[in-house]
DNA sequence: AGCACGCCGACT
DNA sequence: GTCGGCGTGCTC
């Protein structure tokens, strides 16, 4: 038998498959998906790889090596991910490694580190005063020392020197792996002897109260863990120490798993659907039992989409298949999971970004094992090792967070629909407001469209009201609060009702500008004005995280006259102190979640406490069910108009939509009041009558006529390099090289290059490419023989040449 | 990527 | 003859 196996080394030219002789007592081990050490490269090293596929006879012309042996004993992935991974490959233009690596727990890697032996001092003939220096250190280490350590003690590069002295013998080489998340091992605790003989003990030692309990405990279950039992029998470790050393008890080892969500055990029952509800479910559980087939599930926020995500798992998992829930970012949805985890309990997985490596590695080991089959997870939970899928349900379909700007930049949406597909399971891509691509594949009958118009309980959706912030700037009133907003909030506060306000920038002021001279201070890094934050009087870059203290003059004219342009979260909190001193207030946004479960703590004070008003980034638009909300004020829809981007309006459509959604979901009617300098727009002014359906007929018309998708593909190539002038060579050179488009039998067009429009990152100059095609995969060729040409030149030696199909932003 | 190999100048 | 630095090319 023979293996495909991809070894474990991150360079595009050994991004194939290696064809490896599986020896005879590897060969019931050995599967598709097996971590395995081969011998690589001339001097046979050992080297960690992932088996795809074996295979009776070997493709190789030349010679085939056996593999050593295997690594871990249990396979990194399941055989049933090799299409997805295979598919990724082609789709996304990822190195095989780089789709492994992000299908695997992080950390589960391993590696592989030099150990070097000293085998005869003898043969050391030379005079070299390296070699003797080498010599003299692996006797001072007691003969063996790992590479890394020994390199410390040379200036110069000894690997060829240690080629040579292995080769006359007087050293040898040889690996070592070691794994560096391991599971979490805890000492637990059991009965070593019989009953009778246990009760025999504590009747021949009446004094040993405390032992007595603690067998007394031990008896009462099968084991449990050392520290439990000291608790439970209200003894200590020195009480179980001798309890062991008479030979009653004995310890060994269990490995648990750690808990990421906590489960108080309570059931929550399936409530009564509503028809449009048992509908939208009742099409999509039949149609996973026949085949499976991809459904857009339009749902007005606040329609109980969740309820349906439930009957559905349900079903498929009472068939005995597993189900995955995808949502765009778990640490934001804490809501969600503890619903879940009270419907479903300890069949759960739990799977997003937030995971320490062990957490992650330890739900891993749960699905694998086929301990969980229901996973719920943000974008790389779609890599999750089950199988015999039944159903996969992506919530907020239209989220960018689904796409990776990560080698692989593969998008969630499309990875999901593939193992859907493998598996024949119902597909659900549910939102209020769906992408564009997706609805359209939905009109064109690719997809079922399945509508839910009407909110849960017969609540009514928010009466939105947009306020043309150009008539308060007339009528005198430059506060970033409008007449209207301010009433609206002093009311609901007066009523005892809670505010959420969005402001979609976090900081305090987007950029700060010398009133004299003009100047606006920008990162050293990256070509971006700093942002202000008045935690800590910083200037702070939102790109690469530089941070500068704040000027009290302008750095460039020495002027006093600063200005503090564009309003950001943490200047809304301010102001909302200053005008409702009365109020209570607290702030969700990036800058104060950095730490673990922060993001679900605030949250909690905010339903808790009954705090008046909620101030957030678009964190506050996701999700959020809290019945006393009843107001939902924008500060500034227009944040996200002015990218350029062809998306921004979509964007904007859905963040309204959304976060205006958050209000009324209780008995309370709801409103949303949204101020913008932009009232005419379309993707402001259908918000008002929530009409997703118009908005999407316009969105589709300037589409359709710019060419844009959902009418083609894009693919966006970035080429960055520390030079500025290498860049720009760089991008020109790939444009000759990608060729003639006369050439390529498809209608294509090529925009660039051109530098990109944040010019400088982390002090790499961007430059970009934009390709419009009807079909991005078969220009996969081209795509790639144009980014060698351009490696090949020594000039662009630091050039990074990345391909992105699909990009969710341009700019 | 990471390593062996071959070539060449420097030094003995 | 080594030694050591560097460019080249290959990896089942």
């Amino acid at each position: 038998m023979y293996a495909e196996v991809i070894v474990d080394q991150r360079s595009r030219a050994v991004d194939r498959p290696f064809d490896y002789a599986i020896p005879k007592e590897l060969s019931e081990k050995v599967s598709a998906g097996s971590r395995v050490i081969v011998p690589f490269s001339r001097g046979n090293r050992e080297t960690e790889g992932f088996v795809l596929r074996t295979k009776e006879r070997a493709d190789a012309l030349g010679q085939v090596k056996a593999m050593i042996g295997l690594s871990g004993d249990e396979p990194a992935f399941p055989e049933s991910m090799v299409p997805l991974i295979e598919y990724l490959h082609k789709r996304c233009l990822a190195p095989y490694l780089d789709i492994i690596h992000a299908a695997i727990p992080a950390g589960s890697a391993v590696k592989t580190v030099m150990h070097i032996t000293l085998l005869d001092k003898a043969k050391l003939t030379g005079r070299s005063e390296t070699d003797k220096k080498i010599v003299s250190l692996l006797e001072d280490f007691g003969g063996g020392i790992d590479i890394v350590s020994l390199m410390s003690y040379f200036d110069t590069d000894i690997k060829g020197r240690l080629t040579e002295l292995d080769r006359r013998g007087v050293i040898s080489r040889s690996y070592s792996h070691e794994r560096s998340v391991h599971k979490r091992v805890i000492r637990a605790v059991r009965l070593a002897v019989s009953e009778e003989e246990a009760d025999e003990y504590i009747g021949n030692n009446k004094r040993a109260k405390a032992q007595k309990r603690m067998i007394g405990v031990l008896k009462s279950c099968e084991y449990l863990s050392a520290a439990d039992l000291v608790r439970f029998s209200i003894g200590s470790y020195q009480t179980l120490k001798a309890v062991v050393k008479a030979g009653i008890a004995e310890y060994f080892d269990i490995t648990v798993d750690r808990e990421v969500y906590s489960d108080d055990g309570a059931r929550t029952q399936f409530p009564e659907l509503t028809p449009e509800q048992k509908a939208a479910a009742d099409t999509i559980c039949s149609a996973a039992k026949t085949g499976g087939g991809t459904f857009l599930l339009h749902g007005v926020t606040g329609s109980g989409k969740t309820e349906v995500f439930m009957r559905v798992i349900a079903d498929a998992v009472e068939r005995g298949k597993t189900a995955m829930l995808l949502v765009p970012e778990i640490s934001l949805t804490p809501q969600m999971v503890s619903r879940f985890v009270s419907r479903f309990g300890a069949r759960i997985a739990i799977l997003h970004s937030g995971l320490s490596l062990g957490e992650r590695y330890d739900q891993w080991g749960r699905i694998m094992r086929g301990e969980a089959d229901i996973v719920i997870g943000a974008r790389s939970a779609v890599f999750a090792p089950i199988e015999n899928i039944g159903a996969v349900i992506l919530d907020e379909e239209h989220s960018e967070t689904y796409k990776s700007e990560m080698s692989p930049r593969y998008h969630a949406r499309e990875a999901a629909l593939f193992r859907a597909a493998q598996w024949g399971a119902a597909a659900v891509l549910a939102s209020a407001t769906p992408s564009a691509e997706s609805y359209h594949k939905a009109l064109c009958g690719e997809y079922k469209l399945l509508e839910m118009k009407k909110r849960y309980n017969e609540n009514r959706m928010p009466e939105i009201e947009i306020v043309d912030m150009r008539n308060e700037l007339e009528g005198g009133n430059k506060n970033m609060f409008s007449r209207r907003l301010y009433e609206a909030v002093r009311e609901n506060i007066d009523r005892g009702c809670q505010t959420i306000l969005l402001m979609n920038r976090r900081g305090y002021s987007t950029f700060v500008s010398c009133r004299k001279c003009g100047y606006v201070p920008m990162c050293p890094n990256c070509n971006i004005s700093l942002t202000y934050h008045s935690y800590g009087n910083i200037l702070k870059c939102h790109y690469c995280g530089y941070t500068h203290s704040n000027y009290e003059k302008c750095p460039s004219c020495g002027s006093k006259y600063i200005r503090y342009f564009g309003g950001g979260t943490q200047r809304v909190e301010n102001e909302i102190k200053r005008i409702f001193p009365d109020a209570t207030s607290i702030r969700l946004d990036a800058d104060v979640t950095t730490r673990k479960n922060s993001h679900r703590r605030i949250l909690e004070k905010f339903a808790e406490e009954n705090i008046d008003i909620l101030i957030g980034t678009q964190m506050v638009a996701k999700g959020l069910d809290f019945p006393n909300v009843t107001l939902v004020g924008v500060i500034s829809a227009d944040t996200m108009l002015h990218i350029n981007d062809f998306r921004s309006g979509e964007r904007t459509f859905a963040l309204l939509e959304q976060v205006s959604g958050r209000a009324g979901r209780g008995e309370k009617q709801g409103r949303a009041i949204i101020q913008t300098y932009n009232p005419d727009n379309f993707a402001i002014e259908l918000v008002k009558t929530h009409d997703y359906r118009t908005f999407y007929r316009k969105t589709a018309e300037e589409r359709r006529l710019m060419w844009y998708p959902p009418f083609c593909e894009m693919v966006c190539i970035m080429i960055t390099d520390p030079d500025r002038n290498a860049v720009m060579r760089a991008a020109h050179l790939y444009r000759r090289a990608f060729g003639d488009i006369n050439e390529i039998p498809q209608k294509l067009a090529v925009l660039g290059p051109i530098p990109s429009g944040i010019s400088k990152i982390k002090n790499k100059y961007r430059w970009q490419i934009l390709v419009k095609c009807e079909n991005a995969d078969a220009i996969n060729e081209r795509l790639i023989s144009a980014a060698e040409t351009v490696k090949r030149e020594k000039e662009f030696a630091e050039t990074v040449v990345s391909i992105d199909k699909g990009p969710v932003t341009i700019y």
